[in-house]
DNA sequence: CCAGCTTTGTCCTTTGAGTGGAGAAAGTTC
DNA sequence: GAACTTTCTCCACTCAAAGGACAAAGCTGG
């Protein structure tokens, strides 16, 4: 397969992005955005159009005079994107502007190792293929539910990922599918999925807290990903909220996580479940056989005290956390994301109080606190806006 | 006074932070380290030494042939930089390698306002001038123990400021002086001394936590100082450690600052002298008439049992807080600063113990936690750094 | 439908910055 | 002191970019 084109320069890579988060545009108004003479925007374009990246598409309407040609990425332009979580994996393809053109889930268990996994994610991107969507692959981005080195494009040690620890998976996929890859933690990958198709896409300081099996925060510093000296910023989930807490599996007392993780959050709901605490909790346990952040969220939507009790006790603690992390990093945008999101409301006013209670009045003074808006989508787009980032850049 | 002269483009000011951290070099050497070619570089070495900017200073020794010409800084380069604390003026002059070259200081209390406060800053300015250190200025910085609109110049409601609320700092500094002011938080200019000057010398992403009278982080992130939306990042005073913690003058309960700031610390001593619980402090507070950090220190020192508690309780309290920092932040250093630094190794040992218990582990895998070795020169140091990069960078 | 104006695209000349070679100057080594 | 090395300066050459001229395309108003 031939390698796929790049920019050549920084002017062709400003323009590719502009393409893509802005749409198609005439080579007039993109003369009035950039800093270029027409003739140099002429020759860059031109280039790009060579390379394949770029196609014309029709004319735009007047200005007053001679219309102008409009110009669009090139609709053959692919990127791929493999989330994978601690239970599933979602494969997705994108066009050139990061739009969803394919969407395959599958549950998985990310604890049968990388061969495996990584086996099956090719598998269902091999799905698409066979719906046609997918002429050409010019990057891969690929999340994982576990601290990764960028630079090695491997997962480090991660906790809940036995046999991946070191596995080249950047480098794998990369011989697999011939195309530029890059790996990083499906956190950060929703976070670059908001700030591409979310509500931080005007935002530069933000953070994302996930909340699902673990808890996780991505952190976007100016734009990008900060992901600390060796790669494990945003490990939330373990930051100490009391020391009398429940042990946690970290072997300290009084995790976040361990006070609000979703495993913590059914152990909660099952236990009042079989305490006679909650009776609508008590029926669920007994149609499903176990309860999950899902239920207490059913339960709490149906109203049962002690569900929404759950649900405010764990937004109390998340709040507290993120109250600190407030002060600390004054963000201009927090987003709520990951399976208990869908706790909705409940959750959402908890943790604004405390925050808003308790976070250095400056930080919070036009802080808003909001729940992710893309659900399962905001992986699959960040991990094509990573590589997206990469390939439209200049070599 | 005629405008000081600033480098014209990215290569001339990538020469003169070359000269200002590596020192002097000659012209061939300079030539292996920057990317251009020998024409050019002789081109830009002129130039910068028309603008007064570098001179000339002899021949450097043969590498085998002949010998090559030194360039330096020129020696008449000027920065001044304020350091405003909360009961405190240090006024520092260096020179263009940010060498400090006069130092004055005094006590002067900050609630005194800005009009006052300023005077006496530039009050003190004119004692160095008159020891003819001042040739010329060619930019100030400033750093206010408060929160800063970096971009306006000015504190924004800094609580322990009165009178200083969006007062026009920097341009009214930079109208006395006539040449380029800018103004920071007193925290971020210590951590930029420790960048510039200290341990931070070679690491991209650190904290520096200062204890003095109240808490507060400086934030480098990729080598510069993360600030965050409303420039308030780094506020961690106000972080919660507990909910049943003492009363904080900010209304919540069990603020980090309420445990060990320098006024709990000296409440708490206070308490333990009057009580009987320590005679080594009683005897303290009995000769001077009230206790501080340093007499906390002293006793400590001097082996007394209820000091040492008093300092590894709070060394407890700032080490729960900075292990949530670090597993969120990652850094690849953290510097302990300020006057309760003089504490020493107890307090030390006692963050140490707790971060690396409580942190993620690969976070802490390899994360040197250490004293400020620069003690009350950081803050002048880092507010040159701060104006000299900005004088040294293109315009 | 046509003349005159505006906008857009292309070509071509001009400009200017940067490169790299030649050669002189200055040192070292044997 | 001869031969080689390194450094510096000067200069011719290359190449990228700017911007003007002109052609093409479209609008407006009579």
């Amino acid at each position: 397969m031939r390698m796929s084109a790049r920019p050549q320069n920084v002017h062709q890579a400003r323009l590719l992005r502009l393409l893509r988060d802005e749409g198609p545009r005439s080579r007039a108004e993109l003369g009035d955005v950039v800093r270029l003479s027409r003739s140099k925007l002429a020759v860059e374009l031109d280039r790009l159009v060579e390379l394949g990246l770029v196609e014309g598409a029709g004319l735009a309407a007047s200005r007053g005079g001679r219309r102008s040609g409009i110009v669009r990425l090139s609709p053959s332009l692919r990127f791929v994107a493999f989330d994978i979580g601690a239970t599933s994996i979602d494969v997705a393809v994108t066009d050139g502007a990061l739009e969803v053109l394919g969407h395959v889930s599958e549950q998985c268990d990310v604890r049968q190792g990388a061969t495996v996994v990584l086996e099956r994610a090719l598998d269902l991107l091999g799905k698409l293929r066979d719906e046609g969507l997918i002429p050409q692959v010019h990057g891969t981005g690929i999340g994982v539910p576990g601290p990764v080195s960028f630079r090695d494009g491997m997962p480090v040690v991660p906790p809940i990922m036995p046999g991946w620890d070191r596995f080249p998976v950047r480098d794998a996929i990369g011989q697999e599918l011939g195309c530029p890859v890059l790996v990083d933690n499906d956190v950060n990958l929703m976070a670059l999925g908001e700030l591409h198709a979310g509500l931080a896409r005007s935002v530069d300081d933000f953070l994302l807290v996930k909340i699902g099996t673990g808890i996780g925060c991505g952190i976007v510093v100016d734009g990008a990903i900060y992901r600390g000296v060796s790669g494990s910023a945003g490990d939330i989930g373990h930051i100490r909220v009391d020391d009398d807490g429940p042990i946690c599996a970290c072997g300290n007392a009084g995790c976040l996580e361990a006070y609000f993780g979703g495993a913590a959050l059914a152990r909660d709901a099952e236990a009042a479940a079989r305490s006679g605490a909650s009776p609508a909790l008590a029926a669920l346990l007994e149609t499903h056989g176990r309860l999950s952040a899902e239920h207490v969220g059913e339960a709490a939507a149906a109203g049962d005290p002690t569900a929404v009790r759950l649900v405010r006790e764990g937004g109390r603690h998340v709040g507290q956390v993120l109250a600190g992390l407030v002060s600390f990093f004054n963000p201009g945008l927090v987003i709520i994301a990951g399976g208990v999101a869908g706790l909705g409301h409940t959750l959402l006013a908890e943790i604004r109080g405390v925050v808003y209670r308790r976070s250095a009045p400056l930080a919070t003074g036009n802080l808003p606190i909001v729940l992710s808006e893309l659900a399962g989508a905001a992986g699959v787009v960040g991990g094509a806006r990573l590589i997206s980032d990469h390939v439209f850049s200049a070599s």
